[in-house]
DNA sequence: CATATTTCAGCGCAACTGAAATAA
DNA sequence: CTTATTTCAGTTCCGCTGAAATAT
């Protein structure tokens, strides 16, 4: 048997998630969370909600209510788009750079376990043609 | 900036799941429906729900209703296991693989798209790799 | 007027917890 | 008696749709 990609991709992300969930849950957050305060974080931050909303494939009002979770958490901001009164523009409060910070450390451990058969090259390839991917999916959306 | 992998799975699997959803409704099943599917078929099949619920990493609850709509279907059956009464082993219908080959040839489309800037040997690379991430993760379990 | 973002309100469902029956 | 599988029942929660206000 030789399994499509996305189905391997789909399984290795249940175990991810589940490894994830466990280890985040200490910290108060959930992997879907940290997924987005880590996508804030890294690409290019100050995106609005509905911008997000497109990114992370779900309606806007989906994005708005996991946002405003994170809102009262204080670990994001939305701050008033200069041009555009009506565009909020979401970026890290200093508590979510922290959080963010105790979480990858958490990962940290997961990861050292889960890719433990794994070399160095591997990583670095796996890291570069998921990147590949992803950068097809983008190139194919306005946005 | 040098994304951590298992934030580039969880991204992938969000592309991969939205554009799964488009095709497989069209066929009247979901990303996680086929993927059970797929997992019977290719896994050495005969697996018990239970079995299931556990490499699924969802409760024995959610797991039989999931293989009851699947069953309402007509796409997976029941048989008692003939050395434990209680034990249900879940394998394909001739209508399950039917169906499973209509969605891999959708599924072949979706690949072909979000594929297209891979050469063969990083599709090969990112299959070995990943397989070997559901092994590390296999290991650890009893089953 | 058309389009985009945000927000309020309500809905549906998928996965959950609890509890019990069956079987080894 | 303990453990594992399955199933019935009730519940919670996440993402959805609808509608409206704001702004260009």
């Amino acid at each position: 048997m030789n399994p499509r990609v996305i189905y391997l991709i789909k399984r290795a992300e249940i175990e991810i998630t589940s490894r994830m969930s466990k280890a985040l849950e200490l910290l108060g957050i959930t992997p879907i969370q940290f997924t987005l305060l880590y996508f804030v974080k890294h690409d290019k931050g100050d995106f609005s909600s509905a911008q997000l909303s497109r990114r992370f494939q779900v309606t806007p009002q989906s994005m708005n209510e996991l946002i405003a979770v994170l809102q009262t958490k204080k670990l994001l901001r939305k701050t008033v788009d200069p041009s555009h009164k009506r565009i909020l523009r979401i970026s890290l409060t200093p508590k979510g750079n922290q959080l963010l910070t105790s979480c990858n450390m958490a990962l940290d451990s997961i990861e050292k376990v889960l890719f433990e058969d794994l070399t160095n090259n591997e990583i670095d390839k796996i890291k570069d043609i998921i990147g590949k991917i992803l950068a097809t999916s983008r190139k194919e959306k306005t946005e």
